[in-house]
DNA sequence: AATATTATTGACACATGTTATAAAAATACT
DNA sequence: AGTATTTTTATAACATGTGTCAATAATATT
């Protein structure tokens, strides 16, 4: 890497690091590109030139928070598809907890900003694992054969997403929006499974605390 | 009514008119406070006066639809429950397509404000309809009488915003959405249906086409 | 080392939602 | 009719995201 690229790079770094540190110690509101400019001992034009525009400097704040997460879930990804796919709402949830207002805040103001192209990719990322899986579980015997594994994938994933948008806007709780999604998954799955796992499905759909496997 | 209050009405439906003029002729972007003042004719303050803020106007479009949209949903609301909550769908879906720039627009406008507190008027309202129809599911043998009516109505209702939230931003296309919610409905209802309505619902959600009654 | 390229800065400007303030107009009250 | 109250208006202002443009500094190229 050039010297001009480590330069950026350290610049971009120390942005993303003054941006988080106003929206932890001052809030979301008070992240203005001005304030931002001044706590990261930068011109008020740079931030644009190294990310185009606040909602870009906040995507990478987001995809900071992803890249930790998805460091955490690889860590655990074994055993049964339909198990895995309900670990993971759980740990979303230990996650969010983790840091409540900050992840909120800044997947709301993504969310709330006028830049559609972000939520394509975020979507796009989420139907790809759960494409993955499900055809993982189709393979494993846990969903039957004749599942569509693309069309099943997308749905359980804009399922989440969607919980997620209300999620951010404050709507309600980490663990309100997870025991949707959750309610969700559980009936759609319910409706591929084999009989091999419809028991432990349809125990963990009466039960919202059993994780299911 | 005063002349005060008929002032102020009068103010005020002209307001929305304008509004809904300049995002018919003009689009979203160029609705601005400054021009729906100079198009209502009215100075920059009193749409302020009237409704609080720029949002508040758009709620203002929203209701004029919603209150629209129910006009046409009640001359039809005969019939066994499951199949009215999936006409319904049906119903948004071809609401939407008569005017779906506009639909969209406001409905992103909103949901792209930063005025949480709009958001539960309108989820308050989808439970309510939702529950409505979840209790008379159960007393008329279309769901098992062991149906929580509160709780699954609730889910429904969010289920169906939360993709909203996601079609308002343009995501996907109206028939898409509404095919998103329908499948997640079904999958939902068949958990709780009795053994009556499940031929219907069963062959409901391996058909997207199919109505289902 | 001299020159060319690129990145950052600074100062300013613009559009927008929103608020402040005082004057003017409309309405209500007596 | 005259006075008090409420609404609207006009005008200016402010904060914010974003863009422009020239000057300057940093780096790359020769």
């Amino acid at each position: 890497m050039s010297r001009r690229e480590e330069a950026k790079t350290f610049n971009r770094a120390r942005i993303c690091a003054a941006a988080e540190s106003i929206i932890r110690s001052e809030g979301m509101d008070n992240l203005t590109m001005r304030r931002l400019a001044v706590v990261a001992g930068v011109s008020l034009r740079t931030p644009y030139n190294l990310f185009g525009s606040k909602t870009d400097v906040l995507i990478a704040l987001l995809d900071e928070a992803v890249f930790k997460f998805t460091q955490l879930g690889s860590a655990r990804a074994d055993g049964a598809a339909m198990a895995r796919i309900l670990r993971a709402l759980e740990q979303i949830e230990t996650f969010f907890d983790s840091d409540e207002t900050y992840y909120r805040g800044i997947y709301a103001a993504i969310m709330n900003s006028d830049h559609p192209e972000v939520r394509s990719t975020n979507v796009d990322r989420a139907v790809a694992s759960a494409y993955v899986l499900m055809t993982h579980a189709i393979s494993n015997g846990e969903l039957r054969a004749d599942t569509d594994a693309q069309s099943l994938g997308r749905h359980l994933a804009i399922t989440l997403l969607a919980v997620l948008g209300m999620w951010g806007s404050g709507f309600f709780s980490n663990r309100e929006s997870m025991a949707q999604v959750r309610r969700a998954w559980l009936a759609m799955m319910l409706q591929h499974c084999s009989e091999t796992s419809r028991p432990m499905l349809a125990a963990a759909y009466s039960n919202p605390n059993d994780i299911g496997g």
